[in-house]
DNA sequence: ATGCCTCCCCGAGGGAGA
């Protein structure tokens, strides 16, 4: 079974780039982050032709996760839990039923930048969120992934110029610390154990001619429970997308399952 | 680089992204 996760900045943008990749990589499972849509205006019929399954948790203009999947999609939930009052579209979860269920859960984790302030404030208590929802995953010994937009550059090697990130809230010490606090919990970061060394990005931004001089970071991960990663089978990147007509600034990262 | 693009809102130009 592969899964992928591609944040896609905007689905009204992407409904060619999309399908088009869908179509070439024929993925079973995708985790989509910033479709910047409503629930009501999604595409969905884009994607039914192709197979999928569709579900979604949008809100205007911001934010926003999917999940599409050849297999039916279960017991689906929306929003992170542990706090009522937040209303940003970032978290989605479904079960898929193969050899052996699977827990998917897509995410888009908060920018946080500028750092110090509230938004950083909101991430790092997100992430907090996040750990508390991870090690239930764990305790529970499920197959499961989590799976998304991080919005963490995890090491220095996952950036081609990580003197320029050091005061930025994707790789400040205290947004790196949270991230591990999540990892340590058990989770096996899907495309570094196939992929070590450094050089593999997953975002390019627009502006400088980053893409062209592969000025990039990795950002966007999977993570793996125990019960998960023993039927991991591969990983990668598909870089190539990110030279494509109108592209995401994000590339998809996919994992192959033995499911 | 407190931002060189691109996205969203909609129908100008500002907020957000990373």
């Amino acid at each position: 079974m592969k899964i992928a996760t591609f944040n896609i900045n905007g689905i009204k943008a992407r409904a060619e780039a999309l399908p088009n990749w869908l179509d070439a990589a024929r993925p079973d499972v995708v985790l989509l982050q910033e479709i910047k849509s409503v629930d009501e205006a999604f595409p969905v019929s884009l994607f039914e032709d192709r197979g999928y399954n569709v579900a979604t948790h949008g809100q205007k203009s911001f934010n926003g996760v999917a999940i599409l999947s050849k297999l039916p999609l279960e017991d689906v939930t929306r929003g992170l839990p542990g706090d009522e009052a937040d209303d940003q579209a970032r978290w989605i979860e479904a079960t898929v039923v193969g050899k052996t269920a699977l827990r998917l859960c897509g995410l888009y984790l908060p920018n946080g930048n500028p750092a110090p302030g509230p938004k950083y404030d909101y991430k790092l208590a997100w992430m907090e969120r996040l750990r508390a929802r991870a090690a239930e995953l764990i305790a529970g010994e499920e197959v499961a992934l989590m799976a998304g937009d991080y919005n963490v550059i995890p090491q220095a090697e996952d950036a081609a110029r990580p003197q320029a990130w050091v005061e930025d809230a994707l790789f400040l010490p205290q947004t790196r610390d949270a991230f591990r606090r999540i990892v340590n919990l058990g989770f096996t970061d899907a495309f570094r154990t196939r992929n070590p060394g450094p050089g593999h990005y997953s975002f390019w931004d627009y502006q400088a001619g980053a893409w062209n001089r592969n000025d990039g970071i990795r950002i966007d991960h999977l993570l793996l429970t125990p019960q998960c990663a023993d039927r991991l089978v591969d990983a990668g990147i598909d870089k190539e997308v990110r030279g494509l007509e109108k592209p995401s600034d994000h590339v998809p990262v996919w994992i192959e399952l033995d499911l």
